[in-house]
DNA sequence: CGCATGCTTGACGCTCCTCAAGATGTGTGG
DNA sequence: CCACACATCTTGAGGAGCGTCAAGCATGCG
């Protein structure tokens, strides 16, 4: 992979679409910025130090030999990732857009570490819940629901403005993180779209204008009762 | 729920499908037999203790209000479950069999405990790949494949012997695991058997009859690329 | 023996995937 | 400024995989 050394300045001062071009990391003590779609380390790599995301969007995923990809968690700002060193960690980090990523070492705090593990794992958990339990919608909504909180702007006004974020997201990530098509997430959206749940004119900032309601769909459904047989 | 105290004695020869009857835990020192179908703690259960698996069969699961449920992971022999105090744990631990459990408290080594959080987290991430991207065949093969790892009996001669295991899970507990219903599982573990994968004459005791073939279905068909949108 | 529970098997239907076309937006070059 | 290419998103039509419903079978227990 091609690596270019250049002045952070100028690699933040990049449109905001320049992607593509595996351009980084450029180390800025240490932190290191990545560009959108650049891998910070790979699936079948070991010894993979500790990072906290400053800022940006990065995911963590798996994939079959066949080329079928599993995202395993979207990471946003103030999270730590890559915890594992003891074996594999069997899962890649890349990062969705530009994304600052600071290096910790092994000097972490042992009860910050635990309870970004355990944070890991109660999200894994969830992500398990929904994509053996969970309808398309169900799923869309949980995905909203999750990356309002995890990237959503602060406002002067947080009780009158319809919280916003900035979908890192394309429909495809969605999709691998969903267990779902592209199509699918696309119709899902727009459903939340016409009813009023959300709404986005660029296809990537996403206001959210009913979190109760979205929340509630995210939970399933209306709160009906699923039948199960005896 | 009713408790009844009996011998431990008692208990273990106990027919093996005395189910249903939730008379358990028995106290052994700091060890508790529990019987199949118990709770030994609860979905929004806070500050539990740390477990250790002697022998027996648990179900971690999750359910939603609506009665979807998700079982998030099958614990075997030796395997360590309940690690999580800082935060509510989030899932409910059951026995499946006749279980024996003993109760660590937090005189855990760090570091074993830190790989067992790890083993979690993985084996959370291979199941969310599996629920979001697998096909029905390829997950019961993976479970079936997953349980005679975990589950599998000894054999004086390994060599010859097909590797038997007691599947502790209902047609029912796999279709929570797996994403999938009943029906569902009942086929495909009858292809399987059809194609000579495995063979089960009980529905409960399992041969492997082709590890390789089994593997290789669980990793997703015999290798062949699925096509990706470009 | 009758009942209960769990498993199997078949017919049918729905959700979501597949395939395909068109819309939208964005950067590039004339 | 407009035409063009390219990527992403949207939308529709049709199909497949798995869910739903229903019946029958096997086993075990009172």
């Amino acid at each position: 992979m091609l690596n270019i050394s250049m002045p952070v300045e100028a690699a933040l001062a990049l449109p905001p679409n320049f992607a593509g071009l595996p351009f980084s990391p450029l180390f800025v003590g240490r932190r290191r910025l990545f560009s959108p779609r650049t891998t910070i380390y790979d699936q079948d790599e070991t010894a993979v130090p500790i990072y906290r995301l400053v800022d940006g969007c990065v995911a963590l995923t798996h994939s079959l030999r066949d080329g079928r990809r599993q995202i395993l968690d979207i990471i946003g700002p103030g999270r730590l990732f890559g915890l594992v060193f003891h074996e594999d960690n069997h899962c890649g980090a890349q990062a969705l857009t530009f994304s600052q990523v600071e290096s910790l070492g092994r000097t972490v705090d042992q009860g910050i570490l635990d309870q970004a593990l355990v944070q890991m794992l109660n999200r894994a958990h969830s992500l398990a819940t929904l994509l053996g339990r969970k309808t398309a919608m169900e799923r869309v909504s949980s995905a909203v629901f999750d990356l309002a909180q995890q990237f959503k702007r602060a406002s002067r006004n947080p009780q009158r403005d319809a919280p916003t974020f900035n979908l890192h997201l394309t429909r495809a990530d969605l999709g691998d993180w969903l267990g779902l098509t592209i199509e699918t997430v696309s119709r899902c959206l727009n459903q939340l779209k016409r009813d009023k749940v959300i709404d986005f004119s660029h296809p990537e900032i996403v206001r959210v204008l009913d979190t109760d309601r979205l929340q509630a769909m995210a939970a399933g459904g209306r709160g009906e009762v699923r039948k199960r047989r005896a």
